[in-house]
DNA sequence: TCTGGGGTCCTAGGACCC
DNA sequence: TCTGGGGTCCTAGGACCC
């Protein structure tokens, strides 16, 4: 297999951005955030800001820079946008994330060029449609390419040979570090037992690396460690869940407070689903206390739900199980997090009863096709309670499971 | 380094079912 | 009455990524 696979990675996003739409701030170290770095813009990190850096820190270590505060909706404008040449690029794009992207361009060679040329022509294009820096890693696999991507930026292009030995020279040589999913935990563990680069996890092989980071992940490792890394590009992933968090800072909180900051994250999410069109079965109560120590609480629906109110009503009652954990530890961060998401409204099937056999059989096949055996099983039960005079089947949305 | 906001995936125990 | 193996779902925690 040649290398076709593209790992297209936009410089410092944010950063970029705000260096695009601020002539001033051309060639300045930006720093996007106050509190905490979200980018830092290249000129920046030459003083050595990061992100995910404390603001206090970043502005010791560089402090001419320019702090501007996020502009999220620019950022996901700029997003779109770039994703829009993706797509027009390859036909076969994965997200990775807001500023990064898989593209397979296998098989384009006759219309399009071979993959360097592919590669060479989206840099420029998305730099000079769009105004970002784009760096593009091109290989065989996705590892390898997410790596020379890593190892090209900013604004670079590096092409990894397909053939074995070239594979095995450029991998082997790095740290553990470089390898996507070995994060400050994995690489402690992978150090203490003297392995330090890509070379060493292949030759330690499969069960010391089982033994030391679980069945897994020592099993993938081991398996990008030698170079077997055959995930596809795919298109068209579905998201698996959508949130909303706000961190409290140190400050004491009352109850009304708590209350208040977790109605407007709930209705902030459930706006977002419902311009998704999705509904959601779990929600996921994360807290993070005053030792900075995290939680989580959740609760699942039989099924699901768009509804504000039942989303809000469920979220309460997790927070309230926890008050006195909160009262306890301090609250820095709360957090809801809705899973199981579904494009099933849970909506209502609305259906003619007027206590004749004949209409309650021809309404029991309609629920039957839209929900299910169980549905009727349920409803059923409903019915003998309540008896012939209700009017609809109702599909109770905001019953919680198990 | 006194710490944002958005995600993904995996593990593990217990309930429950066949 | 006791026992087994296999599967799904729920909840909580944790590592990791951008």
């Amino acid at each position: 297999l040649p290398s076709t696979i593209l790992h297209a990675d936009l410089d410092a996003f944010f950063a970029s951005v705000e260096q695009r739409d601020d002539p001033a701030l051309r060639g300045r170290p930006v720093i996007v955030g106050g509190g905490v770095v979200l980018a830092a813009s290249y000129e920046a990190r030459a003083f050595g800001v990061r992100g995910a850096m404390g603001g206090r820190r970043a502005r010791t270590l560089c402090p001419h820079a320019v702090v501007v505060p996020p502009r999220m909706k620019a950022y996901s404008a700029a997003s779109r946008a770039v994703f829009a040449v993706f797509r027009d690029t390859s036909p076969l794009v994965e997200g990775v994330s807001i500023d990064e992207a898989f593209l397979d361009v296998r098989g384009l060679e006759r219309i399009a060029g071979a993959p360097h040329e592919i590669a060479a022509r989206l840099r420029a294009r998305v730099r000079t449609e769009i105004g970002l820096p784009l760096t593009v890693g091109v290989a065989r696999t996705k590892h390898l390419a997410k790596i020379a991507s890593g190892l090209a930026k900013p604004d670079g292009l590096l092409v990894v040979a397909d053939d074995p030995r070239s594979e095995r020279d450029f991998l082997h040589p790095l740290a553990v570090e470089r390898i996507w999913g070995v994060g400050p935990k994995s690489a402690a563990v992978l150090h203490a037992a003297g392995l330090n680069t890509i070379g060493e996890l292949a030759a330690a092989g499969e069960d010391v690396l089982v033994a030391l980071l679980g069945r897994h992940a020592g099993r993938h490792l081991h398996r990008l460690a030698t170079n077997h890394d055959p995930r596809p590009v795919r298109a068209g992933r579905r998201r698996r869940s959508m949130g909303s968090q706000s961190a409290l800072g140190r400050r004491a909180r009352s109850e009304a407070e708590i209350d208040a900051v977790l109605m407007a994250l709930v209705e902030r999410v459930m706006r977002r689903m419902r311009r998704a069109g999705l509904g959601c079965r779990t929600v996921v109560l994360r807290l993070r206390f005053g030792d900075y120590a995290r939680a989580t609480r959740s609760s699942s629906l039989r099924r699901a739900t768009r509804r504000t109110d039942t989303v809000l009503g469920l979220a309460r009652g997790l927070l309230a199980a926890c008050a006195p954990l909160i009262a306890e530890r301090g609250l820095t961060l709360i957090g809801i997090s809705l899973t199981s998401l579904t494009d099933d409204d849970g909506a209502q099937l609305e259906l003619p009863f007027d206590g004749r056999p004949a209409v309650l059989d021809d309404a029991l096949d309609q629920v039957r096709d839209r929900f299910g055996a169980n549905a009727i099983r349920r409803a059923a039960l409903v019915h003998r309670t309540i008896g012939p005079a209700m009017p609809t089947l109702p599909d109770r949305p905001d019953e919680p499971g198990r």
